[in-house]
DNA sequence: TTGTTGACTCTGA
DNA sequence: CTCAGAGCCAACA
């Protein structure tokens, strides 16, 4: 089983999006403001996260409503893929509506 | 300790 | 998809 082979921050990070119940969706500002650090470090995390992880990555998109392009490859592809398959759907901008999929988290 | 890099966000034009 | 520039924090060499 995964073991904290990951830091404090990252860890709260990963917590944090396994929160997320299928069909929503939350954006690196949310996560930054909630755990204290700034969206590119949310970011940074998520692209430090290893497949097959636990932690439902496809789940976090920016602040447009968009998936983030990778680096690496045509992971946003995947990701948008697996989104849709839970129910949400984007438009032809490429982008989901936060006010209906976003996802508040609890105090 | 310094410099580079990154799945971001905000603002101005 | 409007586009470009600056700010921001953490990991890594």
């Amino acid at each position: 089983m995964p073991r904290k082979k990951f830091s404090l921050l990252y860890s709260t990070i990963y917590d944090l999006v396994r929160k997320v119940p299928p069909g929503y969706v939350t954006t690196y500002g949310q996560i930054a403001q909630r755990v204290g650090c700034t969206a590119r470090t949310v970011g940074f995390a998520m692209a430090a996260l290893p497949h097959g992880s636990n932690v439902p990555w496809q789940r976090v998109i920016n602040s447009q409503g968009k998936v983030s392009p990778r680096t690496d490859g045509d992971g946003n592809i995947l990701q948008r893929n697996l989104l849709e398959i839970e129910g949400i759907q984007f438009d032809q901008k490429a982008q989901l509506n936060l006010d209906r999929y976003g996802w508040i988290f609890l105090k």
